[in-house]
DNA sequence: CTGTCAATCGTCAAATCGACGAGAACAAGG
DNA sequence: CCTTGTTCTCGTCGATTTGACGATTGACAG
């Protein structure tokens, strides 16, 4: 069964794209990376990086090159994850686009800088970037990112995607205070991350980065799963 | 910026699917619809039902179009979620295929008939199913489908999309029991889901359906999160 | 009447939670 | 050197939640 004994004209014609939200810590608040569009449509607009999945590439791997061309992020920078695809008929004007969108998330990624086709690129503190008019639906998709990444810390090890190992129980604290938006008891949370199992592995050292009584130092656990869960509120 | 003013043909052409993954409960066991192909590729093969989504069609609007095709459900039949989206570029011999997978809970769903391009439609019983060598990824879709309903039963209601209404604690308890395949104590199970804010409405009725003392009906509460979540394990 | 079955209520110890006290270990300033 | 401020870390306490399981209720079958 050749592939050329099909005609590939009797199917309705796509164009796929790879949409990031990518999200990281800068200066203890919760950011996102935005283009400036330097083309039409939307010309002048903020949206999410992204581009034209290639025919003989994988969806995935078109994520992690345009995280590569637009974000200067290589693979081992990040945690990279589906968060949904998005196929309304009319979200692109140019043509029928569906857009796999997805969640990437790292540790105080480098400054950005205009790729080819962007006028500019620029990280947001998040609640400014929703308040910005994006292009395209990408006002819903980074609504989506977010809300997943919110969850994802509660039931997963992600957290510690945010910062650079080794780490303490300070900066995880800290990832979650803004990711979420509020303050947590750093009595309560260190008991709780440093008893729920395989999450965190002590390195014996410690250090004094940030005034107080020097912290101990840990590394990423074996587990992806959080038994049991740090929840939000209560 | 008119639609034609742009070269369709200079970006790469896709195709687009919606397959499903459809689960129901009978007779106690969780059951999936699969089709059994009558036509290349894998043709004999089963697989997932699923088609093609059109130039002009939401991406879910050709979900709910297959799920009516192929499995004779309608809307309001079932709770449909978007599943994942796979795009491996050899997933389909004919052409380069992106899969829009859709996960459809319903409850106790009409027997299959055999649709357009299919000799046969089935449901199995999930372990078996996932024994067979299914087309396409469908396994990995399967599998993929199988573990997000099984989270999902964890943090939301959902569960109750497998029964009708009016309902016993019983009946959503053997939804539990079934997708998890494990055995849950009645009494425990029975005090979670009835404390569980806004998950099950009293409707004053009782019935005896099952032999033993008669059961309180419920009907759905208004609430998709589940607080306090319902564990799998401990 | 008796056994059976599932639904429902209760009990109890263990685990977990949020709120908060208190000491430890550093830096900075006087 | 001593005080003040900061952050980390260990502990305490009562309230809530959990899992394991006993016991009763209300129907039906024989």
């Amino acid at each position: 069964m050749a592939k050329q004994t099909y005609d590939a004209s009797k199917y309705p014609p796509f164009a796929v794209t790879a949409d990031l939200v990518i999200f990281t810590l800068r200066e203890g608040r919760l950011c996102v990376l935005l283009i400036q569009r330097g083309a039409p449509p939307f010309e002048g607009k903020w949206a999410l990086p992204g581009g034209f999945t290639h025919v003989d590439e994988d969806i995935e791997e078109s994520a992690y090159r345009e995280l590569a061309e637009e974000a200067g992020v290589g693979e081992g920078d990040v945690v990279l994850e589906q968060l949904r695809t998005y196929g309304a008929p009319d979200r692109d004007p140019r043509m029928r686009v569906v857009s796999v969108a997805w969640l990437a998330l790292g540790a105080d990624l480098p400054e950005a800088r205009a790729g080819s086709d962007a006028a500019d690129a620029k990280w947001f503190a998040v609640d400014e970037a929703l308040d910005l008019d994006l292009a395209f639906d990408h006002q819903q998709i980074l609504t989506d990112g977010l809300e997943r990444a919110r969850s994802k810390l509660e039931y997963s090890t992600v957290a510690t995607a945010f910062v650079r190992e080794p780490f303490t129980v300070g900066e995880l604290r800290a990832v979650y205070e803004a990711v979420w938006g509020t303050t947590i008891d750093p009595r309560n949370f260190h008991r709780k991350v440093t008893t729920a199992g395989n999450f965190l592995v002590e390195t014996g050292e410690r250090t004094a980065r940030g005034g107080g009584r020097p912290a101990r130092l840990y590394v990423k656990g074996l587990t992806s799963q959080l038994h049991p869960a740090v929840l939000r509120r209560g």
